[in-house]
DNA sequence: GTCTATAGAGAGATAGAC
DNA sequence: GTCTATCTCTCTATAGAC
């Protein structure tokens, strides 16, 4: 249902400055806690016209949603259809998940609460329906082809996973990773957006996903997972949103 | 500060009640979400009854969070400080871990929503400090006192690891485990909690544990981690709340 | 201990001017 | 497109009777 709400380019402008101001807002703060009137003050508009773009708080959340989930699924997509044996193109998978959440942070606690309302209360959009899954359902088609293919693919027969086991626990360490560490250890000037921090936990997930297909992975002779705040920030400086 | 209201009998199971209810419904939807109109619905008072053993929204929910990571401290603590060597030790207290949220499954949201939470926003008790904070330090005392017997210990040593980012890893694997699960497969009959799931995830995490020391696991020559909804149910019914 | 009744703040939605 | 003004509802917190 492609709103018909044609938008000028000044309009259209405005209208991403409100949805990143509001991926901002509702990752930190979630639905319920984070004001229309905040998203607005941030863009520097007033409350009012948000309501040109977006019917409600609820639209305006759902459109957040959608764009994040859309980004992460384009790279996924990227990397399982590519060319090349699947004991390649999953933990590449795996890699641009763990790139895309660095990059995106926000993904990380928004997925982190929209998995914490699942399955019973008020996170449903406008038509009563689970809003996690509308957005969540593209990479289920997605895994349907790999695993269709992998039944082919005696790497995968062999290692006989459940795609699902596999998925979440790769979900939530790196969603954790990001977002856990700045607040179980405030003041130890962690940073897992810091690109050496993150390559270590990007390392540590590939590590596991190798062992989980029982293939060599890349851990051979380079035992690294360390990344503490002494780390030396030899690489850079940014890495942050 | 141990507020000084003594309570009767009568009053102590009122206000187990109101904990009991106010675990669930938090968990479930969070904080901002939760009407204490339906807590007390919950335990058939009225809402206004509730301020007679918590002061306001803010204490009781604090009260479920320290009553939740008591337990799980208790289970962690009673683990980690067993006699026996540190790797063996450990991925006990892993075990603990998954077990205690098998148990206890509003714990995985409670500490979904908080690690959302974390960092910026509201989520300040009534001092204005993090409320997460204050009930994860024992852990970190705990933690501390492995950290520096594993010194001493040639398995830890030569594992070399992050604590926190094991931590952290295994934390967000359970708990997305639990949580995910019902949300992302909604109609398979996926029951993260079953006993027979419960323990393909306890095997799967003790697998990572095992590995992550550099010690021989639970994995040789035992391929089960599979969970799927085909699962023979032949251990037994229960395993909900 | 538990209740009824009410006060009071907050925040989303709407109407309509510019 | 963006604003001001206002309406209305929901929910917490409080006062005080039983």
């Amino acid at each position: 249902m492609p709103e018909a709400v044609r938008i000028s380019p000044r309009g259209e402008r405005t209208r991403q400055a409100i949805l990143a101001a509001a991926e901002r807002l509702f990752a930190e703060r979630g639905f319920a806690e984070t004001r229309l009137e905040d998203v607005a003050d941030a863009v520097e508009i007033r409350r009012a016209s948000i309501v040109y773009y977006f019917r409600d708080k609820r639209e305006l959340y759902d459109a957040v949603l959608a764009d994040v989930f859309a980004g992460l699924h384009e790279r996924i997509e990227t990397a399982l259809l590519a060319t090349g044996p699947l004991a390649r193109r999953i933990p590449a998978a795996a890699a641009a998940w763990v790139d895309y959440v660095g990059e995106r942070p926000s993904l990380a606690r928004l997925l982190l609460r929209e998995v914490a309302d699942s399955g019973y209360r008020a996170g449903l959009a406008r038509d009563g329906e689970p809003a996690l899954l509308a957005h969540i359902q593209p990479f289920f088609a997605l895994a349907a082809r790999i695993v269709e293919e992998g039944e082919a693919d005696p790497v995968l027969v062999r290692a006989h996973l459940d795609p699902v086991h596999v998925a979440s626990s790769i979900a939530g360490a790196t969603v954790f990773f990001v977002a856990a560490m700045p607040a179980l250890l405030p003041g130890h000037g962690f940073e897992p957006l810091r690109p050496d921090q993150l390559a270590a936990h990007r390392h540590q997930i590939l590590d596991l996903v190798h062992r989980l297909l029982g293939i060599p992975g890349p851990s051979v002779g380079t035992p690294r997972p360390r990344a503490d705040a002494s780390t030396d920030a030899s690489t850079d400086g940014h890495g942050s949103r």
